[in-house]
DNA sequence: AAGTGGTCTAGACCACGTC
DNA sequence: ACGTGGTCTAGACCACTTT
């Protein structure tokens, strides 16, 4: 039995229910014996369950089946390229702004900067010339001086950033919020129509290079599947 | 050196650009000899980072740095009363509703249902009485009849589902959804507010068992870093 | 055809947490 | 103290994919 047939099996045993929710399952030996594998292979079987949230294991304690299963949802940031054009629709992207200026006290704040002039772009991106996501980024040219240089126009901010600066981390939010006269303009949508919002800050030795606010488009969804 | 001093290593090297994004790094069995330690190790470590998505590896190809890494955010769907209780507030729940009702053509396409009627079950969660999520239910009583008996005042609905049904899988869907009058009455804030929604769909034996619908008060935010 | 990652094994020792 | 999961090893064979 391979490890995938194993985390199958269990996979089984509780949506069958002979494992409870709460309850002990037998300790990796004993499975190893009645499946006849390797305990490393039950080991990764299983860890992969717990990562997975199915399972909870400690250490003496034994392994039981989740009470509350299901809690985690991975979701894949689009690249908005391919997203568009997955969908057999002509990508498009316009670049409303780029200038140096003082960042807002809430921008100040995330991205760990002073009041100094930081690089600031605007852009619109469309799918089939309907706006599908609007931008708003803002660059620690603090940390990264080289911003200032590139040219935005043939390449899009975010492959320069990937291919010219290096990063080891970031962290994400989502949250909702109502179209002002600004984004519905933007967005070509009425004005008070709900509008998804995806802020992502990226990070290299300790600074914070870049914070990116999208704005999609109303009726735009994320999905998520376990 | 264990594995998670590998992935530091790797980690660092790739955040020092020793290895650049897009490039063929050493295969295991060299790093394992460079790094003194088993193959079986470096793999552990390896497939760590390509779950990630800080890495990609494929047979005979190799294994090369991600051009676009951090594109994978996990949110943790919340269990709405560790999180207000978590912070300190209190946590209240008022069923509103509880009825048959034949479920509108959205709710049949998703739970895959007929127009009979099934149990419908609305509630209002609140932190320190003020309206923090507004939930909205829908329970396949066709396929859990049990459910149509259940005191759904004593226990509530999700917690019942978890521990009388078995399931095996479930899905998400986040989007943005500005506040008519209903919602805005029922989570007391401004009509037009964005509000972020969570729908999920439960699974057991590819029937749906229930599929909720999650409306947050408006600032609600979810979170996750990589 | 050959090179790479993917997996499995048997055994060992360790780390942690419960008892 | 002891039982459990966590990890490591050395070696082996397999599966895939590119050349």
């Amino acid at each position: 039995m391979g490890w995938q047939a194993v985390q199958d099996e269990v996979r089984a045993r509780i949506s069958r229910r002979v494992w409870k929710p709460g309850a002990l399952i037998p300790h990796e030996a004993e499975l190893a014996r009645e499946l006849g594998c390797a305990r490393a292979t039950v080991n990764r079987a299983l860890r992969g369950l717990a990562e997975a949230g199915l399972l909870e294991r400690r250490r003496k304690a034994g392994t039981r089946v989740a009470l509350t299963p299901f809690r985690r949802a991975e979701f894949t940031i689009p690249l908005i390229r391919d997203e568009i054009e997955g969908r057999g629709q002509r990508f498009g992207c316009q670049v409303l702004s780029r200038v140096l200026r003082a960042p807002p006290p809430e921008v100040q704040a995330r991205m760990e900067v002073g009041d100094a002039p930081i690089l600031y772009l605007a852009a619109l991106y469309t799918a089939d010339n309907a706006p599908y996501v609007c931008e708003d980024r803002w660059i620690n040219t603090h940390a990264i001086p080289a911003a200032l240089e590139a040219d935005f126009t043939a390449i899009s901010p975010n492959e320069w950033l990937v291919r010219e600066v290096p990063f080891d981390g970031g962290d994400f939010t989502l949250s909702a919020l109502a179209a002002d006269a600004g984004l519905a303009e933007r967005l070509d949508c009425a004005a008070g129509s709900g509008l998804l919002v995806l802020d992502r800050r990226t990070w290299h030795a300790g600074q914070v290079i870049t914070s990116v606010r999208l704005v999609f488009h109303p009726g735009y969804r994320m999905h998520s599947q376990t």
